[in-house]
DNA sequence: ACCTAGCCTTCCACAAACAGGAAGGTTATG
DNA sequence: CATAACCTTCCTGTTTGTGGAAGGCTAGGT
């Protein structure tokens, strides 16, 4: 299978699918022509790889999740450790983002949004009291 | 005053005071010995900056933001259409992250999290329902 | 036989917003 | 006069790809 083919069953771009082939994430044969040769087997990791993405895995924590997924050996809690911290991540960007949203929803609230200059939004990042 | 005040008065480390001078968000003057002079007016700039930054604004809409607040003609309405905007892409921002989160979650609670290799979080990413 | 379309290849450049570090000049102080 | 604490410029690296150039392979149509 090639890479076109391989794009469209692993939702991911054929362009992003060489990147990770680049950096060592996936490997890939290669046809008699030089075209890149997908197995069932590849393919399965490379949505395995776009699916840890989606949730927001690094790169190399997908590296680290497919070495653990490869690995029968692997202890469930090596796993779950990896995903708890990422999910620590998460949460703490949602708090970030939540408290600027809250000032700037605040902000906006109080903006006329007329063609004069007087702008509350201004003054504030201004640092007026 | 130098850069090294400027940094502490405005809270910007002094290598990004650097860097926003670099793509013209901001000037100094100079010493005769070649140091960065700041004023008042220019600290009162930074400081401008790293609030808008602060809000999650991106340099450029820091730009935008500084030409606005420079411009005596400029109506508020330029200015909470920028916010509007920006406040949006935080609240989708927001909405994805809070999806992995509930994923994340979801999948967490599921996992034992010992030693054996058995793992509802990997069997997850691997498509297997 | 030739042309075109649609695949595929490699390689280079660019994006955002800095951080780190090298190599070296300046100034105050002990 | 040496040292510390500033400052300077310049170069590199970070992360995760995307866009494009230049060119090879292959099938189908005329």
């Amino acid at each position: 299978m090639k890479i076109g083919e391989a794009s469209e069953l692993s939702d991911l771009p054929a362009k992003t699918i060489r990147y990770y082939e680049d950096i060592g994430l996936v490997q890939s044969d290669r046809l008699d022509n030089g075209y890149r040769d997908y197995s069932k087997q590849q393919i399965h990791k490379l949505r395995f790889i776009q699916r840890s993405r989606s949730l927001g895995f690094t790169v190399e924590q997908c590296r680290t999740l497919l070495s653990l997924y490869d690995d029968p050996d692997r202890s469930s809690a090596d796993v779950r450790a990896l995903a708890e911290n990422h999910l620590e991540e998460i949460e703490q960007k949602i708090q970030e983002l939540a408290a600027m949203r809250d000032t700037l929803s605040q902000l906006i609230k109080s903006c006329q949004g007329d063609h004069r200059p007087d702008c509350p939004i201004l003054n504030d990042l201004a640092g007026s009291k």
